[in-house]
RNA sequence: GGGGCCAUGGGGAAGCUUGGUAUCCUUCCAGGUUUGGGACCUGGCGUCGUCGGUUCAAAUCCGGCUGGCCCCA
C-alpha cells in the first residue's frame, strides 16, 4: 500500500476543517443524517458524553441539585413572557404549527432552552422561604436554528446538554452559585477532558438573553478561534418578576426570587476531538476513553492458543480498566495499530512470541508512540501510571497550544475599543489567579493593550484589577 | 446577511466541456495462504443525492429541492 493511503489525508495544521471532519467520520465518532445540522453522535463519542454526565450528577448531589424532565414544547405565550429573553432567542425559534392535519390554537416552540417552562411550575412550587433553595437540572436536548454552517458537536442545530435552574431567597446566594458551577465546569474541562479553558464574564451584548451577568469559559481550537465552552447566568429577579416567581419571607413580607441557570453541551465534545487529535486520527484522554487500553494478539503459526490465552490472563489483570481483545484473524497487525491509532485508544499492548518468552508485554502509548517493555507481574500498577502520565502529557500538551494560541490573537491586534469584546477575564486573585496558565498567557496579552481602556473593576469583589477581553475569530 | 464550490458503489477519485448505458483504488462478502507498522491469490456484491424537463437516448445539458464545504461581513 502506499504511504499517501495511511491515516488522514488533510494535516491539522493545513486545513483545520477538513481535518477536524476527517478525524470524527474516520474515527467514529460522528455520522450526518438527513437534517441538515442534526448529527448521529456515534457510540464512541457518546460514551465520552456519558462519563460527564457521570462526574456532573455526582458533583450535583454534593450541592443539592435534583435531575427532573420538563416537555420539549414550550407554548408561544410563555416564551414571551421574558422580553428580552424572547428577543435573544426569537430569530432560531423552530416552531410547532401542526398536529396530524389540525391546526393548533397555539403554536409550540421547540425549546431553545427551558427557562419558561419551567419558571412557569417554579411559580406555582413556591410559596414560602421554607421553599428556597430550590435546585433543578435536567439533561436534555434543546433545538436552536441558526443559519451560519453547521459544524459538527461545535454548532447544531439540535444538541444535547444539561440546564441546571437554581432558585434563592438572596442575591448573595445567586452570585456565589454561578461563580461555583462555572468552576465546576472547569474542573470538567481540565480534569475529564484535559483541556484549558479561560474563566470570565461575557459582555452586555454577549451576555445570556435575560441575564443580569453571564460568567463563561471559552476555549481557543487549533485554528485558533475562540469558543464559547460553558456557560452561567445570574438572572437577577428579571424573570421571578416575569413569572411571578414569589416567596414570604421571615418577616412574611412577599419577596421576588433570585435566580440562576447554567449549562454545558456535547459542544465540548468537538472541543476534545479538535484540541487532541492529530495528524493520525483521534487522541481519547484516558479518563474518557471508551477503549482505555487495546490488547492485540500477534499471531504466528504454532502460537495462536498460547497467545489468546495470555492476552485473556492480561485481560484479567487489567480489571479496572475498559480493555479489549482485538482477535480478528483476517486482519494483519500493522493493520489494526493504523486502526486503534486512528481511533484513539489511549494504550495498545502487543503480545507476541517474544513476550510470551520473558513473560512481558509490549505497551505503545498513543501520545507520543513511545514503546515500553513491562513484566507481567507488575501490569497493573504500570498501566495505570502510564494511563496517568498519557492524561497529563495530553493537558501539558493542550496548555502548550492554548497559551501559542493566546499570543498570536494578541498579535492579531484585533482589539480596538471596548465594544469589540465578547468576553472579559478577570485577573483578581480570588478567581483565576491559581491557574499559572491563565496567568502566564494573560500577561503576554496584556503587556501590548493599552491599559486606559483595559482597567476595571473585578466582577465579583469588586476591587480594582485589570480586565482583559479578546475577539479573535469566535465560533 | 453577501459570495463561491461540491454531491458518481461503504470510503476516495476519473468520466461531464463535445449525451450512446461507467472506470480505477480501497473497503465489504466467500474460500485459501498469512499476521512484530496498513499482506497476498481466486471469485463475488454494488449504478451516478433527489424530483422534474429536454432527447430516440442523460452521470453528462437545463430547472427545482435536499445535503455537505469554504470565504467575506
Amino acid at each position: 500500500m502506499k504511504k499517501t493511503d495511511i491515516g488522514l489525508t488533510n494535516k491539522k495544521k493545513e486545513n483545520f476543517s477538513g481535518w477536524y471532519t476527517e478525524v470524527i467520520k474516520k474515527a467514529k465518532l460522528m455520522d450526518y443524517s438527513s437534517v441538515s445540522g442534526g448529527i448521529v453522535i456515534l457510540p464512541n463519542a457518546y460514551f465520552v458524553w456519558q462519563k460527564i454526565q457521570d462526574f456532573l450528577n455526582k458533583e450535583f448531589k454534593k450541592i443539592g441539585v435534583k435531575n427532573a424532565y420538563f416537555p420539549s414544547l414550550i407554548p408561544e405565550s410563555l416564551l414571551k413572557k421574558e422580553k428580552q429573553h424572547i428577543k435573544g432567542f426569537e430569530p432560531e425559534v423552530a416552531w410547532v404549527t401542526e398536529a396530524g392535519k389540525t391546526r393548533l390554537s397555539e403554536r409550540l416552540a421547540i425549546r431553545p432552552t427551558s427557562e419558561t417552562i419551567m419558571y412557569d411550575s417554579f411559580s406555582k412550587w413556591i410559596r414560602s422561604y421554607k421553599d428556597l433553595p430550590l435546585k433543578i437540572n435536567q439533561w436534555n436536548n434543546v433545538v436552536r436554528w441558526e443559519f451560519k454552517h453547521p459544524i459538527p458537536f461545535l454548532r447544531t442545530r439540535e444538541f444535547l446538554w444539561q440546564e441546571g435552574h437554581s432558585v434563592f431567597s438572596s442575591k448573595e446566594e445567586a452570585d456565589k452559585e454561578v461563580l461555583e458551577i462555572i468552576n465546576l465546569y472547569e474542573r470538567v474541562y481540565n480534569e475529564l477532558l484535559a483541556i484549558p479553558v479561560l474563566r470570565g464574564k461575557k459582555t452586555e451584548n454577549e451576555k445570556f438573553a435575560g441575564a443580569d451577568y453571564t460568567l463563561s469559559l471559552e476555549a481557543i481550537l487549533p485554528n485558533k478561534k475562540v469558543i464559547q465552552a460553558a456557560t452561567s447566568h445570574n438572572l437577577g429577579q428579571n424573570f421571578s418578576k416575569a413569572f411571578d416567581i414569589v416567596f414570604l419571607d421571615k418577616n412574611e413580607k412577599e419577596e421576588n426570587a433570585w435566580q440562576t441557570s447554567w449549562g454545558f453541551s456535547t459542544r465540548s465534545l468537538g472541543i476534545m476531538i479538535a484540541t487532541h487529535a492529530d495528524d493520525k486520527g483521534m487522541i481519547f484522554p484516558p479518563k474518557v476513553a471508551p477503549i482505555q487500553v487495546v490488547i492485540i494478539p500477534i499471531f504466528f503459526e504454532g502460537y495462536k492458543n498460547k497467545i489468546l490465552n495470555v492476552a485473556k490472563k492480561v485481560k484479567d489483570k487489567l480489571k479496572e480498566f475498559e480493555v479489549f481483545v482485538d482477535d480478528r484473524e483476517d486482519y494483519s497487525a500493522g493493520w489494526k495499530f493504523n486502526e486503534w491509532e486512528l481511533k484513539g485508544i489511549p494504550l495498545r499492548i502487543e503480545i507476541g512470541p517474544n513476550e510470551i518468552k520473558n513473560k512481558e508485554v509490549l505497551a505503545v502509548r498513543r501520545d507520543n508512540l513511545k514503546k515500553e517493555k513491562i513484566k507481567i507481574s507488575k501490569l497493573n500498577s504500570r498501566v495505570k501510571y502510564l494511563l496517568d502520565d498519557i492524561q497529563k502529557e495530553l493537558f501539558k500538551r493542550a496548555k502548550k497550544d492554548f497559551l501559542d494560541s493566546i499570543k498570536r490573537i494578541n498579535s492579531f491586534n484585533e482589539i480596538k475599543t471596548k465594544e469589540n469584546f465578547v468576553f472579559e477575564v478577570c485577573l483578581c486573585n480570588k478567581i483565576s489567579c491559581e491557574k499559572k496558565v491563565n496567568n502566564q498567557g494573560l500577561k503576554v496579552l496584556i503587556l501590548s493593550l493599552d491599559k486606559n481602556i483595559f482597567n476595571n473593576n473585578c466582577f465579583v469583589c469588586g476591587e480594582k484589577s485589570s480586565f482583559v477581553a479578546y475577539i479573535g475569530k469566535s465560533y
